[in-house]
DNA sequence: CGTATTTGACCGGCGC
DNA sequence: GCGCCGGTCAAATACG
């Protein structure tokens, strides 16, 4: 991985043999030797774990449809991470619909915050649903988790609807929404399939949040493309305008989060889970 | 006074 | 069958 300067070391080569930087350079040839091999070492790796990506891919894919054939109108479940202040102690989160709280359950895998149920009010008969939960581990974040489809809009009337959370300080701050894929949620029942995809609302600097989805299912799988449209979701592939707006702020927002370490943990996080979870599975059935 | 929220009771699924 | 637990209901309460 690491390469030395060739011009350099034609120099150093040409060196007196009996002089201390001739030592220097057999010393670094030794290292450029070994570093060779742990280039080849890890080349071999990477080009044994896409293999083993490509059959597990290939598994869940074959795995995804035969469940969609028993379950063929499964209802959808879609998971988020939202990060608000931590000293925030409301479970409020602003999606752009309109949520009526019908209940409040202690949970007894978090049991220092209670989880929240929410219906969606805007519209007489939409059936989505919603829970809200503080993460156990960090307080900052709230665990949402939407169950069914919406048949209306948003309240703002932009099909994507708005993320944003009740913090007026979180909002001010680089708002992530992250798919829990390997976090700590501790208590959501989330479809696990529904769960490879990291979620992200754009940074606070553009005009308005444009939520973007990174696929973390290596590729390939259409029904996952699906299930990110899922209406519990508040995204809605059908303005190509917006996408097309989306995809060119991309390498922006793309350079912005690569900035931040706390995006980067995360991300390491979800695609050693998507590498990770399907063997784990296997070993379990 | 109408609407939203809170909270204890109730129900059903699941494991033992 | 029993107990546990998550999810929902509905009466009480708060709020504008």
């Amino acid at each position: 991985m690491i390469s030395y300067c060739p011009v350099a070391l034609e120099i150093l080569m040409n060196m007196d043999d009996h002089t201390p930087t001739k030592r220097k350079v057999d010393a670094l040839q030794q290292d450029l030797l070994r570093l060779r091999k742990e280039n080849e070492a890890l080349r071999f790796l990477l080009t044994a774990m896409t293999t083993k990506c490509n059959t597990l891919e290939q598994l869940i894919r074959e795995k995804n449809s035969e469940r969609n054939d028993q379950f063929p109108v499964a209802q959808k479940t879609t998971q988020f991470l939202v990060r608000t202040d931590s000293k925030d102690n409301t479970l409020i989160v602003k999606d752009g619909y309109q949520w009526r709280k019908y209940g409040q359950k202690v949970t007894k895998d978090n049991p220092s915050s209670p989880r929240a149920y929410f219906k969606c009010s805007l519209a007489p008969r939409c059936p989505v649903k919603k829970k809200v939960q503080r993460c156990m581990v960090d307080k900052s974040l709230l665990v949402a988790t939407y169950e069914g489809q919406h048949n209306h809009e948003a309240i703002n009337g932009s099909p994507l609807g708005q993320f944003s959370c009740s913090s007026s300080t979180a909002v001010h701050n680089n708002n992530i929404i992250i798919n829990p894929i390997n976090f700590p949620s501790h208590g959501t029942s989330a479809d696990i399939n529904n769960n490879d995809v990291i979620n992200i609302v754009s940074p606070s600097n553009s005009s308005r949040p444009v939520p973007i989805t990174l696929d973390l299912t290596l590729s390939g799988s259409t029904s996952n493309q699906e299930n990110n449209r899922s209406a519990g979701s508040p995204q809605n592939s059908s303005s190509s305008a917006q996408n097309i707006d989306c995809e060119s702020r991309i390498e922006d927002y793309v350079a912005y989060l690569t900035k931040d370490h706390n995006f980067t943990q995360a991300l390491a996080a979800a695609v050693a889970s998507s590498i990770t979870r399907p063997s784990a599975d296997r070993q379990n059935q």
